[in-house]
DNA sequence: ATATAAATCACGATCCT
DNA sequence: AGGATACTGATTTATAT
């Protein structure tokens, strides 16, 4: 789709961000800057055409319609674009590299002979080669089935499987892979993930299903957390109170009343510098005693994977955030 | 279930060579 | 620069009540 039909506007970024007109000279990607005169006019970011020089949003709010399927003449059609499948994080090239089908169909959908089946195995299985023979690409490729299989046995999501691609792709893009196992990196990666959507696993639940262990994991953790300047938020507690208090089949009343507590502790600023889980755990221990539910400390202890000192030391801490 | 002391653990700073 | 050292805060282990 070209980038003009109507009059287009020149307008400028005010503080807020936002545009205002200024003038109604019209100026189009790849022409001279009316403003300045050096610069030349880019279109960067989709929708927005500015100068590169003196940053004169030159047109905003430039429409996308979608995906151009259909053409109504000879001209469209040969600039027809924007089509295809979606991309996405989780497939080591995005998705967007060819495929041989796996039918011995031709293209008409008769059977394959004999030979022609033969040939087009060989074919398959030297363009799966290719297609992965880069370094970092079959880095990439190994990372992701890891993220995958992780995710699965932790029950995270599709959309913070691709977060956490994104951050292993830009851990491998900064050439922070070597002198570290990708394994590792790919743990951390996932780790970082759930915490940045609000999702936390602790570390140790990512360790169970991983073959790295739990120091290692924090180690990368850090490491890539700092070098990409992540911004990883404090986990709350009460990201783990669902999951916690399913795994020990507490009833609506006592989970409502944990948040409660949670929210109470974090509140009150208890929470700061512990153990989120410790958290978490001490809320369900103690909102299931308010609730006059009988739930063992060595439960609680054992399905938060924490000691049951420590449940005892926030419980109190908890309550005594709770009495306000 | 609770209390207390001791042991452990990872960390980041600092000191030393 | 690199390595050992001593310190810190949180948690776990052990033990007793």
């Amino acid at each position: 789709m070209t980038a003009e039909s109507g009059p287009s506007r020149i307008r400028e970024r005010d503080r807020t961000g936002g545009t205002s007109e200024t003038s109604t000279t019209r100026a189009a990607a790849g022409e001279r800057c009316p403003e300045c005169d050096g610069g030349l006019v880019v279109a960067e970011e989709a929708a927005e055409l500015h100068c590169a020089e003196c940053g004169l949003v030159v047109d905003a709010d430039r429409v996308d319609h979608g995906p151009e399927w259909r053409a109504y003449d000879d001209s469209q059609r040969t600039e027809r674009s924007r089509v295809g499948a979606p991309a996405t994080e989780l497939i080591h090239d995005r998705g967007l590299s060819t495929d041989i089908d796996w039918r011995d169909r031709d293209a008409a959908g008769r059977v394959l002979s004999a030979e022609r089946r033969a040939e087009m195995r060989r074919l398959r299985t030297w363009h799966e080669r290719f297609r992965t023979q880069d370094a970092e690409d079959r880095n990439l490729k190994y990372a992701l089935g890891e993220i995958d299989r992780m995710a699965s046995g932790l029950g995270v999501p599709r959309s913070t499987r691709e977060t956490a691609s994104v951050i292993y792709r830009r851990a491998l893009d900064q050439g922070l892979l070597p002198g570290r196992s990708i394994e590792g990196v790919a743990a951390a990666a996932l780790y970082a993930a759930t915490r940045l959507d609000g999702i936390a696993r602790s570390i140790d639940e990512v360790a169970t299903v991983s073959r790295i262990d739990a120091l290692e994991i924090e180690r990368t953790y850090r490491y890539i957390n700092r070098e990409l300047s992540l911004k990883v938020p404090p986990t709350d507690p009460n990201e783990y109170v669902g999951r916690f208090a399913s795994a020990l089949d507490c009833s609506d009343a006592v989970t409502r009343r944990a948040r409660e507590l949670v929210r109470a502790a974090t509140d009150a600023g208890v929470h700061s510098g512990r153990h989120p889980v410790g958290i978490a755990a001490a809320a369900l221990y103690a909102a299931a005693t308010i609730e006059d539910v009988t739930i063992t400390q060595s439960d609680v202890a054992e399905a938060a994977d924490v000691s049951e000192v420590t449940i005892r030391n926030r419980y109190r801490e908890v309550l005594d955030a709770y009495r306000d």
